[in-house]
DNA sequence: ATGAAATTGAGAACCATTATTAACTTGACC
DNA sequence: GGTCAAGTTAATAATGGTTCTCAATTTCAT
């Protein structure tokens, strides 16, 4: 059966696609990497790290919200966009941006990557390739920039989804056609 | 003088920063365009398309809008966008995403390529790296991949800010200073 | 010319994200 | 361990890009 899901979503909803991490951090850890931001130490900012210590990756803003409350109901939203925001500014997590989806975010502890995205299914692999990241500062170089960061996205059909009959028409017209027709 | 653009505009507002299509297309050839699209042919699609085939590369859905209602006061950004988007759908147009900010686009005639943005200036240049397209279709196979899409985008310092004294860090500051604080 | 189907403009709605604000914590200093 | 300025919070409003709704209009095959 042929079920489409938003692009860049993951496709066992609530589980781990790639759960990598799961470092259990001990407080004093947490505390420190808070402090060494330049910020207070608060039950919310713990809260939130220790959850990202042990979130899948690729998590949104969202589901890490939804996901912290049962925890602590007492978080808010812009409490968990404020202190993602901090992490990215200090680089301790990575956002990742794919198309016009809501930002994906996951620990930056880990070694750099780019993503390969199914459109059909959502799943998300992650590869290094050292030649590409070489070759990125060499057109840097030819253009007289001093490289500062840089996203490599790639999109395609995994062979799991080929395998069901996903080609990349059909995946365009149940786009389409699930919301974005003029009636 | 150091000035702070949001990421991903152009600095000399209103002009220009590269075109380079200037193909004054004949109304025969439009309507031909937008018939194989499968659409009706209309003036506000006209106007739309006449105006994409002078207008300068990476330009956003707003940008296009407010330059079109000079000459069509009468249409509305609804239709912009909805052509826009018809017209990224039948890939006659290419969206570029950069980071959060609105989608920029340019026709797809010409060829294929990527682009290199300035944090501090805004500059986009764009470039062609046929190593780095053959790595990423061998990086897709190896996955099992059919590669449909990709997105390379590098940032980082152009020469001549540089030389005004950017660096990551001060771009950084200036970004935000100038409205991400917390009061 | 006619009329079914497509298209339109205006504005509302949407969604991710950010700002505002008054109340509440934190922690450096005593 | 108490004080208090500075930092933080939750709720909520606001923002900005984009999409939807819908009644009125236009296109085009016949």
């Amino acid at each position: 059966m042929i079920r489409k899901l938003p692009l860049g979503q993951r496709d066992r909803d609530g589980q781990a696609v790639c759960p990598s991490i799961n470092v259990e951090k001990n407080p004093e850890d947490l505390k420190r990497i808070i402090r060494t931001m330049g910020l207070k130490v608060t039950g919310q900012r713990m809260t939130i790290l220790r959850y990202l210590y042990q979130s899948p990756k690729h998590i949104t803003a969202q589901e890490l919200f939804e996901r912290i409350q049962p925890i602590d109901s007492a978080i808010g939203f812009a409490t968990v966009y404020r202190f993602l925001r901090k992490l990215v500014e200090h680089d301790l997590l990575i956002e990742v941006r794919m198309g016009n989806m809501p930002a994906r975010y996951e620990l930056a502890s880990e070694e750099h990557h780019d993503h390969l995205t199914c459109i059909a299914c959502g799943a998300i692999k992650e590869f290094y390739n050292e030649e590409i990241e070489r070759l990125q500062k060499v057109v840097a170089v030819e253009f007289g920039f001093e490289l500062t960061d840089h996203v490599l996205e790639l999109q395609g059909i995994c062979s799991s989804c080929r395998g069901k009959g996903y080609t990349l028409e059909k995946v365009r017209s149940l786009e389409s056609s699930s919301s974005g027709m003029d009636h």
